[in-house]
DNA sequence: ATCGGTGCAAAGGTTTTGCAGGCGG
DNA sequence: CCGCCTGCAAAACCTTTGCACCGAT
């Protein structure tokens, strides 16, 4: 995706402006309506294909957590994700140097070359572990 | 889900004898295809409906390797997956044990608590390398 | 003025589900 | 027989896309 030639369009600005808000991950969907409550005209169409040109562009990570739909991180520095499998909520856990680790105990492991490492977690977060201790 | 009032039907035999023919790790669809050629009447609905069931009771994995669709594989001893960037094809890569060490790292991280970890690699197939290498 | 972006709506791909009838244990 | 399972088809769900117009640079 060519990043240079993109335009920084009154839609494009209050989708990642509505990202950043947030620290709860939020579906296209999800964004779309929190996007809505200030451009009550955007259409869905528009979030998709300005989240697909704000993560290609590095301004955002697309995350896949197997729920068959994605989310969206306006935090792109380094850090891994649990979700919970109580509540649904995603969480992030802090950076630690995993993949350096992982690549280094596959290498020389098979005849393919591993070049990426996907990886997340599921637990149950801080407040559904509350919720068990007082039922 | 309960295990112990399935019924082992033809189609439900069929569906897991052909997933355990193979090793490529296919799609719902895919796998459709191939059981029909031994039950042309068979549904779509029907395969979906085994391959949850079969998975859900440990005779085969549910894999989502991010593309947006779902793979089954009847492997379920533990071994992870490699997705093939150039050919899209889904490499089997040997059981180290990762997610032991992992966890033990986030051992008293954050207030939450892991229960599992997901991961799968990207990288370059077998077959693909050697195409690169002879162009 | 150019050409990327937008709104709208339709279509695409994957998976689920309601229903009436069928069959395994 | 009971009730899980099936085929069929429609629907659900998430995401992409064609089109004509708009607006950022």
């Amino acid at each position: 995706m060519d990043c240079k030639n993109t335009r920084l369009t009154h839609q494009r600005k209050v989708v990642l402006e509505e990202l950043k808000k947030t620290t709860a991950h939020p579906t296209a969907d999800e964004l779309y309506e929190s996007v809505r409550k200030r451009l009550p005209n955007v259409s869905l169409g528009t979030v998709y294909r300005n989240l697909e040109i704000l993560s290609a562009c590095g301004q955002a990570l697309k995350l896949d957590l197997g729920e068959g739909k994605k989310r969206f991180d306006a935090t792109t520095d380094p850090h891994y994700h649990m979700r919970c499998t109580q509540c649904g909520r995603i969480i992030d856990v802090p950076y630690i140097p995993l993949i350096e680790k992982i690549k280094d105990q596959l290498k020389g492991m098979g005849k393919f070359k591993i070049k990426n490492v996907q990886i997340h977690f599921e637990g149950i977060c801080e407040e559904c572990l509350k919720k068990e201790q007082t039922p």
